[in-house]
DNA sequence: CGCCAACTTGATGGCTGTCAAGTCAGGTGG
DNA sequence: CCACCTGACTTGACAGCCATCAAGTTGGCG
């Protein structure tokens, strides 16, 4: 129970208080102390809602926060001159969103909410100073950041070693995984992207796509209704996940 | 010229101080004072050769050092348990390694030297305590961080959308500018890793990594003998890096 | 009820993977 | 010096996966 010493603190501060925030676990104040939480919700002044297709930042902006999401769903995207897009990720409850911002001072992506949701904007300035004076703090961002770039180097060898529907499969096991930690079904959601954003992040085309959902259904893996997800068999889903053949030079090598 | 008052100071030990390095501008002691690079200095106590095919750590092992290449060349690359790898980077003088460890407290990837090879190691515990006394170290830490970041989107996006040819050339640019950084001709180079290793970066089989390499030779924009490379037409291969086409209904939506 | 975006499904083609054979460069030993 | 060997590379023929193009279906909303 949050303690509730003062009757002029408003509920909504309350609620929108990191330690009194359910994701606090998932979130930036994982493992401070009280107090050190405390001063923390001190740089966090503002809270907004980002609607549905509404920009939270886009790609030249001058960076100055980096944001948690604390309720919702995002996804960031990068735009070439050329005309090529691709997405870079999915961001749900408890993640942080801008770290890309932080090398040039500008944002290098656009995010943008794919439902209507509520973010928190930690100003960055007063991130790097809090966080050395609070170790725990320190540490925790840099694990996120270092977190960051192994999602990166995953997504990367599904772009790169993945066949169409291992990297589907690697992708709704991913979602699953995300929701569950959040206290969600692990079986059954809604996807918030289009079939063309998640061809976009898988490097596929949106029909790659579809034929892959149906082919899934029909194999009795997952029911799919349009963006309703049902997932029937996680571990059939593995296996195709892993489904890589190796070349009979590395069969004959490794079982001789 | 280096400062040399005490007699007792091994040339060896000036030589790989921070502060007489060349490569301090792209390095961890970018935009540090004298004094903050002497602080720096004294945390890395250790200096190592690696030779070719040398590991500087593996997947799995704790995380207790990032490294700085102060000469050399290295890969890191990414092992799943069927049997699937990836390189997902190439580094040369001046750049870190290790930041995937720093997350997991183990390391996630693999660090090999593609030729002998010279590494600083920097306890990451003493960087940190160091980085919360001194602002300019821990804002250029975050800044490295956050550009290998940018930098792994933009390998997803070149893996994600480009095709085999477009690929080689963002692959070759790369390679020239990050050499011109270094104070080498941004012209001709030798590559220090083979043509499977550059299609496992790209997402490519070594044999179409090859059949690009020569059609580029036809077309007159490098010319290769074997890992020697030199770049003939520079905007060239940056037409082909670009030569995305938009489809139709883009064009007209656009054009009308 | 009509409209539109999102999605599904089918037919076809092209890029790149696969398999195979041959070439080249560098190193070793006679 | 030269023959030989090995790993790296090149080149060719073919095939398969996925992109492309196209048409139709579904669901949400005014």
């Amino acid at each position: 129970m949050p303690l509730r010493t003062d009757k002029e603190i408003s509920l909504a501060v309350i609620k929108t208080a990191c330690s009194s925030c359910n994701l606090r676990e998932l979130c930036l104040p994982f493992g401070l102390s009280e107090d050190e939480m405390t001063r923390l919700d001190k740089l966090i002044n503002v809270r907004k809602r980002i609607k549905r297709n509404e920009h939270l930042y886009q790609a030249g902006q001058p960076f100055e926060f980096i944001y948690a999401i604390r309720s919702g769903f995002f996804k960031t995207d990068v735009l070439l001159e050329d005309g090529r897009d691709q997405v870079t990720g999915f961001q749900m409850a408890g993640e942080l969103l801008g770290l890309d911002g932080i090398g040039t001072e500008a944002h290098s992506c656009n995010a943008v909410a794919l439902e209507d949701s509520e973010v928190c904007y930690i100003p960055f300035a007063r991130l790097e100073k809090l966080s050395r004076e609070v170790q725990t703090l320190q540490r925790h961002f840099h694990k996120v950041m270092s977190r960051e770039i192994v999602r990166d180097h995953g997504v990367m060898m599904l772009l790169g070693t993945m066949r169409a529907e291992e990297r589907l499969a690697a992708f709704l096991l991913n979602l699953s995984q995300r929701f569950t930690a959040r206290g969600f079904s692990h079986a059954e959601f809604n996807l918030r992207m289009t079939r063309e954003e998640i061809g976009s992040y898988l490097g596929l085309k949106l029909e790659t796509v579809s034929r892959a959902f149906s082919h899934f259904q029909e194999a009795g893996l997952i029911s799919v209704q349009q963006k309703h997800i049902h997932i029937l068999n996680i571990p059939g889903l593995k296996e195709i996940m892993n489904s890589h053949q190796p070349p009979l030079s590395a069969v004959r090598a490794g079982g001789a």
